[in-house]
DNA sequence: TCAAAAACTTTACGCGCGCAAAATTATTTT
DNA sequence: AAAATAATTTTGCGCGCGTAAAGTTTTTGA
């Protein structure tokens, strides 16, 4: 950081020149400093120490090919869930050496659409895009993916993207419905009638085979709401339930934690104990081990979704694809399983 | 969208060829619309229509004098708190004509500077900052405003910034502390001993300050903790107070909503019963209205800060900083008033 | 020590656009 | 209708860098 004489650096050439080297070849060390002799790279990382210079970000991606940045769409950043898992992304994309963009569709999809086209406008080398779901325009995301290359996560969409990585729903689904039914009653399902997320559905349909696997009556609770706001669903919703009090069990899963806090907070202004000991009159349990689930009264039984390892497959998926500079053929899919997280409420 | 004919156009000379218009008039449509005569608008909107064509940005930016970028850097996205705040200016910013970039600082100081140093590379026309407080490094930040016209807001640090916009804190703890005392027993407060927030010392002495003007003995409990993530600290250093049950008064007000949320499941574990009704043991308050604060049980009192205005004025002054291209020689200080949130724990 | 390979330099061009000055045309005013 | 004004076009330059080709130097390997 020490200004050395008087000379202002305004360019790679001005800059070449007080390294005593040629502009071109220090343009490729920019690019790459493991590229030039290791005795040029010295003289370069010297006088970089010695003056402040940074190549002009919107020439080099005027002329690249290829940007170096990697877009980051997620359905809802207000949800601390998608806010933990767009910084690990964020994370790896910058140890990869490129640039994530983090934008948020705020549970909209002409948001989403927006989101897509800035990104356009960016010239990004790959995408990573958690889609809204049910009410993504998937024409758009479509046209999108086969434009720039896309790499979907947590939600997918058919034929959308290159790849997927999410959670797998059977499993997780599965390990909760089990410890449930183990530990106690077996659970009705509450969730969503029209839920805008895919998941949900995928989520419902574990539930029931889960419960046809144990030979047990499945029960579900859908209730109405539109939108993103789902503890305000849960919390209204939930309060209706325990005022008409016709569960046939007292064992709740939520479809996930978010309608599950909002279920605690209904149960809890109703006069309902919820736990797993002796003297509560209700267990509920969630899906996600979204970061207040600790936090709830009584904390939050649920299921972990294996977001660091969502997080590194679709990185890593971006990122060959970026590289080798070609599609494959097949559509890759992952799926992840979840982990028990055991608490006070079920 | 219709594609027409063969005609494929790369860059603003193909576009103004099929728009009949000369390339600098269509450039200056692009830089404002409403520069340019109205016929001409109108056929550069019909070929705008027919063809997909938007100017290359990096093009743009490279030979723009100042680009239409805005920084947008706030401590941490996965508080909900900031992630809504950067979501409503965001939108300011959008609905001004210039684009944001959302950054987040992680709660690490090093993280903030080098979120400086990438928008530093984009050339921002101005920055909104949010600055994590004690953690962060003054002289780098108060380096970066003098170079790019920044404005702060949430959080204050002196000399830094052309402007600050927060919350008045002696206003809204004294909101509550004044409710509190009026409605049951004075309050102590809770807090962390060593905050890496500033307006953490704000509230801490506008506490003993409102307490003071009602004529009543003030009582700080100051717990051990570092780091932001509050409501373990506030759960953890919760259960041990809760455990001495050595507390002068039955009403704690908190710093932070956080550390209440903390407390209130600490509270929960301990077996207290919180909440403002004569059964109740304990009441909690806190403070900023977080989005999970309506959903704790029992829900949360508190004061909610007017963040709206906090984010419609920092907007405004970043936008007069970049349009008159002057600073100021006052900087310009508004703190906002909060109100209060009754809610069943206090 | 010498040839092959690797790294580097030189030269030259192009990317897509902003911007400025001067010339031209269209619109408004008197 | 002429003059004044505004809008547009033409011309031309420059931004800062990537990249390619050809020539030169350095390094490597036998």
């Amino acid at each position: 950081m020490l200004r050395m004489a008087a000379e202002k650096i305004k360019n790679m050439e001005d800059f070449a020149r007080v390294c005593g080297i040629s502009r071109p070849t220090v343009s490729k060390y920019f690019n790459d400093p493991a590229s030039v002799r290791k005795s040029t790279r010295a003289q370069i990382e010297a006088a970089l120490d010695r003056y402040e210079y940074q190549p002009n970000i919107y020439a080099v991606n005027q002329n690249r090919r290829q940007t170096k940045n990697i877009g980051l769409v997620v359905p809802n950043l207000i949800d601390p869930f998608f806010a933990a898992i767009a910084r690990t992304i964020e994370s790896l994309i910058i140890d990869a050496g490129y640039n994530p963009l983090l934008l948020s569709s705020h549970g909209g999809p002409d948001q989403e659409i927006a989101n897509l086209n800035s990104l356009r406008a960016i010239k990004p080398a790959g995408v990573l895009l958690a889609p809204l779901g049910r009410a993504s325009n998937a024409d758009m995301l479509s046209a999108f993916s086969k434009e720039i290359p896309t790499v979907l996560f947590d939600n997918n969409l058919d034929d959308v993207g290159e790849a997927f990585f999410g959670s797998d729903s059977e499993q997780s689904i599965g390990v909760i419905v089990d410890y449930l039914c183990e530990t106690g009653e077996p659970p009705v399902f509450f969730e969503m009638k029209t839920p805008v997320n895919p998941n949900a559905y995928k989520r419902r349909s574990a539930y029931l085979s889960a419960m046809a696997r144990r030979g047990e009556e499945p029960n579900l609770i859908q209730v109405a709401g539109e939108g993103w706001d789902f503890e305000e669903i849960g919390f209204r919703e939930g309060s209706k339930m325990i005022a008409q009090r016709d569960l046939p069990t007292n064992t709740v899963l939520c479809s996930n934690d978010r309608l599950a806090i909002g279920l605690l907070s209904a149960a809890y202004e109703g006069g309902i104990q919820v736990g797993r000991g002796g003297d509560s009159a209700l267990r509920i349990a969630g899906h996600d081990d979204h970061p207040f689930s600790r936090y709830t009264s009584p904390s939050l039984t649920t299921v972990s979704q294996d977001y660091s390892a969502i997080s590194a497959r679709s990185v890593d998926a971006i990122l060959g694809l970026i590289e080798t500079e070609e599609r494959k053929g097949d559509r890759e899919i992952a799926l992840f399983k979840g982990h028990l997280v055991k608490r006070g409420s079920a």
